[in-house]
DNA sequence: ACACCAAATGAATGATCATTCATTCATTGC
DNA sequence: GCAATGAATGAATGATCATTCATTTGGTGT
């Protein structure tokens, strides 16, 4: 029963450094969702990944380091989620609008631990070039498809008088915004009322392509991936 | 000519309490916005407001709450703003809208070292009950003046299909996610891209009563207040 | 002028933190 | 089983930081 039940990451005394690494990834976004980026420090991270002090440093060489790949970690889980919704998503750009909006306010994306690490990073993105570039190329990927999307449902619906860019910048503002109030509002905030939110913006911009209120095609949450 | 050519707090060697917590605050505001909130320390404020290491003790008793007051600070700052543009805007609901998204996208809210703090405040909010709180009471009073507003506005107009909570919320989101891009990519987002961004979704939402792409009205940035 | 008091200073203190590295431990190849 | 290799540990180190407080400074009232 040894090696296979013990796969997990955690669990082994060794590990290759590809899990620890992502397990150090994960202890680190706990860690600045329940804590903040400035309280966040070494010890708070391997305690709260079960390691020692030093390994940080072993894996990561710096502190500064670990902060960079946690997020770029998330960037990429980013990317990566919102591809895949398109994939699945049918041919059709409403269908694919709709898709990019789902995304937006589901699991793993609209986690309030990982929208507490997206905050932290902005926060200091200011004053902090690598975090800024980071968050601009994943801004410029996912702008460059929405507006590509929203170019093509321009075309077939015959919208004569809406731009795709200004749609396009308006609906991913709108997608933070609501984020930003669900992490600082979690109360009067909920996924389904972001996503409603984002629905109704595009049922008012692309009238005759949305309808809200009724049940929401691909809004499958409750089910298990 | 010694007395009152003097009056600006940072040229007198004493000042008054108020004129030199003022004072700090604007020095914390600097500081935050060029090194981080995690990179601020009493050693980068004092000497930001060129004073002595122990100053801020003596006026603010800790880190802490000199942080806490710079947050009030801004907060109030940007209460007024909107109560004032208001009182500024002819009596309908359509002005008085369109003069909400105009202090939003101003000086003095709209300015880059002020968005780098609310987003530093914003990213340390989820531990910090304080902060949150303090941002919570900011965003309940702006939204409910918004609400009024669009329920104005749909009332005047017959929009029957439209729900002002849904609107104000959407609008609300919207106007931070766009002070985010400008954050994080000041070249891409100007305060003018912006602005019609927020015009042209109220131009989609209430098709009647906006119009974009002409001069806005109240718009006069470049002179003087 | 003088004395008084509040404001401001900055060196000293103790706490916290990132980083290092000698040592311990577990796994793999033989 | 027995080295050999590399992962992990955690005590030690030095740097940084918030806070304190004895002292100095400048303005005010007499």
């Amino acid at each position: 029963m040894a090696r296979a039940a013990l796969k997990s990451a955690s669990k082994k005394r060794t590990a290759s450094k590809e899990e620890r690494q992502e397990q150090l990834i994960q202890a680190t976004i706990r860690s600045v969702a329940s804590r903040g980026l400035s309280d966040t420090t070494m010890a708070t991270v391997s305690s709260e990944a079960g390691l020692s002090q030093g390994i940080i440093n072993l894996h990561f060489q710096s502190k500064d380091r670990l902060l960079v790949e946690t997020l770029r970690y998330i960037a990429d889980e980013y990317r990566q989620s919102w591809k895949k919704a398109l994939d699945g998503a049918g041919g059709s750009p409403e269908q694919q609008l709709a898709a990019l909006v789902m995304v937006d306010f589901r699991l793993p994306v609209c986690d309030r631990n990982k929208l507490a690490v997206w905050f932290a990073f902005w926060g200091e993105s200011k004053s902090r070039p690598t975090y800024r570039q980071i968050c601009a190329e994943r801004d410029r990927a996912y702008r460059k498809e929405m507006v590509q999307v929203c170019q093509a449902l321009i075309g077939a619906g015959g919208y004569r008088d809406l731009d795709a860019d200004t749609v396009a910048a308006g609906l991913s503002a709108m997608t933070s915004g609501l984020w930003l109030d669900m992490l600082t509002n979690p109360r009067s905030m909920s996924r389904g009322d972001a996503r409603q939110i984002c629905m109704q913006f595009l049922a008012t911009a692309f009238n005759q392509h949305f309808t809200v209120g009724g049940p929401i095609p691909g809004n499958e949450e409750r089910k298990a991936s």
